[in-house]
DNA sequence: CTCATATCTATCGTGTTACGATACAACTGC
DNA sequence: GCAGTTGTATCGTAACACGATAGATATGAG
């Protein structure tokens, strides 16, 4: 019984993709319940999270942010003026290129991000069975 | 240097939990993507493999849809609604208990789930590296 | 049996938010 | 400088999850 690319899924494959689903919706879940105490929406800690996260620096233009985020450029343009309405984030020009703004979190944004991403951490750790990949009925195509 | 429950992340811990919601992030991404281009919503994508994934079964209350889609129950009695106007999904009296509803797939929505099921799963194993669980700087709290 | 309470599904109005369309400023190459 | 590209921003719109509310059925106490 194989399983190769295209194949169509089994009972077991079906169950396991929708319990990965799950998990991902239980993640969000707890983020969103959690982030809200503190008066954030999930995008918006999502924002400082992809500040604070962004491979090797800490700060980010908001091109560079829709693509971690996934979002479209002036979606982001949204999102960074009502975080920087909350004190959470804020702009600065951007020394070598007019166009571009450097997106950077305020101290309070630095304070609520570490206490939630700790939050955020601790959870995962406790989510590890529901949000691990699942395993196929079957070996991946070879190459 | 430990890393227990609690503690404050290092920026390693950062990018690695800002990488993960990245993966996240593309997943739904690529799944929306994909399910659009088939007529339907996201939601209503995770709704019909809810069904079809659920644990021994292929139906599902709404009660218990609720719960698998981390919804409220009436968030999900209009998802439920807007998916059998597209012919995805139907009711059915439950047998026991007058008050509660059977949900379960129309032909069309097997037919439709199965297809973007198989992509979906092509795509996390694709996805892999970026959607494994970060490993933390250092080991979990004893217990 | 009956009434109070709990459970399950459904409807309606509202607020948030991501989007497409559009605009404008600044950088780049010729 | 002029054309095309890139980066950021504004505005109107549509989708959707939610709280509040309602109604219908089941369940349990007495």
């Amino acid at each position: 019984m194989t399983n190769p690319e295209g194949a169509q899924l089994t009972k077991q494959d079906f169950e396991a993709l929708a319990r990965f689903r799950f998990g991902i919706r239980r993640y969000l879940r707890f983020s969103e319940e959690t982030v809200r105490e503190d008066g954030l929406t999930p995008q918006q800690y999502q924002l400082l999270l992809a500040l604070k996260g962004f491979p090797g620096r800490e700060w980010a233009s908001v091109r560079e942010l829709a693509e971690r985020l996934q979002l479209r450029h002036h979606s982001v343009v949204e999102l960074v003026n009502r975080a920087q309405a909350q004190d959470l984030v804020r702009r600065e020009a951007h020394p070598d290129d007019g166009r571009a703004v450097r997106v950077l979190l305020t101290p309070r944004g630095e304070e609520v991000l570490a206490r939630l991403s700790a939050l955020h951490r601790d959870e995962l750790r406790r989510m590890h069975t529901v949000l691990t990949l699942p395993v196929w009925n079957s070996a991946p195509p070879e190459g």
